[in-house]
DNA sequence: CACATTGGCGCC
DNA sequence: AGGGCGCCAATGTG
């Protein structure tokens, strides 16, 4: 398998160097290109289907993908070196041990103008420009050549070396994806958008100001009051005018007003729906992030510590479901919607090796299934118990249902235990795949250790145990969450490869953690749909062999976004 | 003035 | 309730 190291020329800004490397990184035949001719000479090399290292996913392939040229593979060294700097399999390499570096630091990223501030530590810039200022006397450890054989000898020298190739070149793809679903975008219907907002707010004021109905609301909610002047929109002001019509809320919350006896709730309740609305998704949203008909986010891969995906711009993880009937296909096409049901529940079982909490997820919805084996009565006490036993419930409904959860599913709920201890003792936790949690600093370590210490007074003592139980609650989080992260990452890699295949170009358009949507000319539709499930066994194969945890898929094929589910 | 933080709420 | 995020408007700070 070829590999090829995309990187600047050392001296010439406007030549690139292709550097063919062997298995171990070992350097071949190097050819200086003029950076204009890139796409060209990557579309070329692309026939050997080479894994193509480079810097950063982020910097290197929208440029390639706006000149048309496509990649299938590739090394992302960035997101690579994260992975490896904090993986517990190879935490006495060479680059776990060496001094943070530029490959610690976050991806300037493409396409926003870079913004360096006075305050950033130069050392951390990855621009070569900023790079090239660096301390002359630091040892050198930018050279992408030097680094990808870092890596390498990081992987070779680690316990369980194959979970982590298959987690890095997951890690990898996923960035490939990320900068091509940007780059096709999402599709966004503006008008369907524009008749939504309409209906939900009233007509749009021509020179600013609240929408008709939102006004009418604000109206309401003063009348209620007895405060003709009252400013809805600053919290401080509502909390003050609750209270003076005698009210006895804490805060503004929704979660406080619901509970009111009063007519001012109802729409105050409508009115904060609205604004919400209004500010996150409303007319200034549209026109900032929807162009010709699309909408391009800017996917963040890895950038939760868990290994999710973030994002930045336009709040892509978080469109709000009363929007999502803007989200239509184009005339002739569909939208192939599928999510993972209940996947971290199946990914615990899956990993824990739990044969009863597998046998639970042979049911289409695993929540039922617990119903079925007679753990629980309902459906909502199994999802209640399960999302209990994986964030860390310790009051209330949730943490009542754990005694029986555990005896239930004791590896399960064993594996999730075991990973709060070692939080609370600030140790590390890991994924399946080998990603490692970050460790407390200083100052929550002590905390940590005064938890278990006796010579502390009782009130310090139990503030520590306090700190100790939430971190604990998000090391049993983090393996859960972060192996259904590297699940999903494998499911929508094996789903791209499988793509390729199908006529038409149906491309990922979306991915949500857990779900992922396909925009697939309408005759190929029910193929793409099938690649999607089959991806999914692929993935299941891919990280757990042959356990014998399903991944149960819910798919639909619809014309927009709203009609999924 | 710009920038950072907070409250609140959207998503999984 | 309990994990992980990003964004907006208001508010706080240098």
């Amino acid at each position: 398998m070829p590999l090829t190291v995309v990187l600047d020329h050392p001296r010439l800004r406007d030549v690139v160097v292709l550097q063919d490397v062997t298995d171990d990184g070992q350097p071949l035949a190097r050819a200086d290109v003029p950076r204009a001719a890139l796409p060209a000479a990557v579309a070329a090399r692309e026939a050997e289907r080479p894994r193509w290292v480079w810097d950063d996913t982020a910097r290197w392939y929208p440029p390639l993908l706006a000149a048309g040229a496509r990649v299938e593979r590739c090394h992302d060294l960035r997101l690579c070196h994260t992975i490896l700097r904090r993986s517990v399999l190879t935490r006495d390499s060479e680059l776990a041990q060496s001094a943070p570096g530029r490959w610690d630091a976050p991806s300037p990223g493409e396409p926003k103008a870079v913004e360096v501030s006075l305050f950033d530590d130069p050392r951390l810039a990855s621009t070569p420009a900023a790079h090239a200022a660096t301390d002359e006397d630091a040892p050198d450890d930018s050279d992408p050549l030097a680094e990808l054989q870092r890596q390498f000898a990081a992987v070779a020298g680690a316990d369980d070396p194959g979970r982590l190739r298959l987690l890095l070149a997951a890690e990898s793809t996923g960035a490939l994806i990320a900068a091509e679903m940007r780059h096709d975008g999402l599709p966004w219907d503006v008008a369907v958008h524009h008749e939504l907002l309409t209906r939900e707010l009233g007509s749009r004021p021509a020179g600013g100001g609240r929408p008709s109905r939102l006004e009418a609301l604000a109206a309401e909610v003063r009348t209620a009051l007895s405060q003709p002047a009252l400013n809805l929109d600053s919290q401080q002001d509502l909390l003050r005018g609750m209270r003076a019509a005698g009210l006895d809320v804490e805060s503004t919350r929704k979660w406080d007003i619901q509970g009111l006896d009063h007519p001012v709730a109802a729409p105050l309740l409508e009115y904060k729906k609205l604004a919400r609305l209004l500010s996150a998704n409303g007319w200034a949203w549209m026109e900032q992030w929807v162009r010709d008909g699309r909408f391009r986010p800017d996917y963040v891969p890895a950038g939760v510590v868990t290994g999710r995906w973030a994002s930045s711009g336009g709040g892509a993880l978080q469109l709000p479901t009363s929007i999502r009937g803007a989200v239509r296909a184009d005339p002739g096409w569909r939208l192939v919607v599928a999510d993972a049901a209940q996947l971290e529940p199946r990914v615990l079982a899956a990993m824990s090796g739990d044969d009863a909490m597998a046998a639970a997820g042979r049911h289409a919805d695993l929540y039922q299934g617990v119903v079925d084996a007679g753990i629980v009565e309902t459906r909502e006490q199994a999802k209640y118990a399960m999302l209990g036993a994986i964030y860390g419930a310790t009051t209330g409904a949730s943490a009542m249902l754990m005694p029986g959860l555990t005896r239930a599913y004791p590896r399960a709920v064993g594996l999730v235990e075991a990973a709060a201890r070692a939080g609370e003792r600030g140790e590390p936790v890991s994924t399946w795949l080998g990603r490692t949690s970050p460790v407390p600093d200083a100052a929550r370590m002590a905390e940590l250790r005064a938890a278990s210490s006796e010579g502390a007074g009782p009130a310090d003592v139990r503030a520590a145990r306090q700190q100790a139980r939430t971190w604990g609650r998000f090391t049993r989080n983090f393996v859960v969450q972060g192996t259904a992260a590297e699940w999903a990452l494998c499911w929508m890699a094996a789903l791209r490869r499988r793509l390729r295949a199908i006529d038409g170009r149906p491309h990922l358009v979306f991915f949500l953690h857990d779900e992922v949507m396909v925009h697939s000319p309408e005759p190929v539709a029910d193929e793409v749909a099938t690649a999607i499930h089959d991806a999914a066994v692929e993935a299941g194969r891919l990280l757990f062999g042959d356990s014998p945890v399903d991944f149960a898929l819910q798919v639909a094929v619809v014309d927009s976004y709203d009609q999924a589910k």
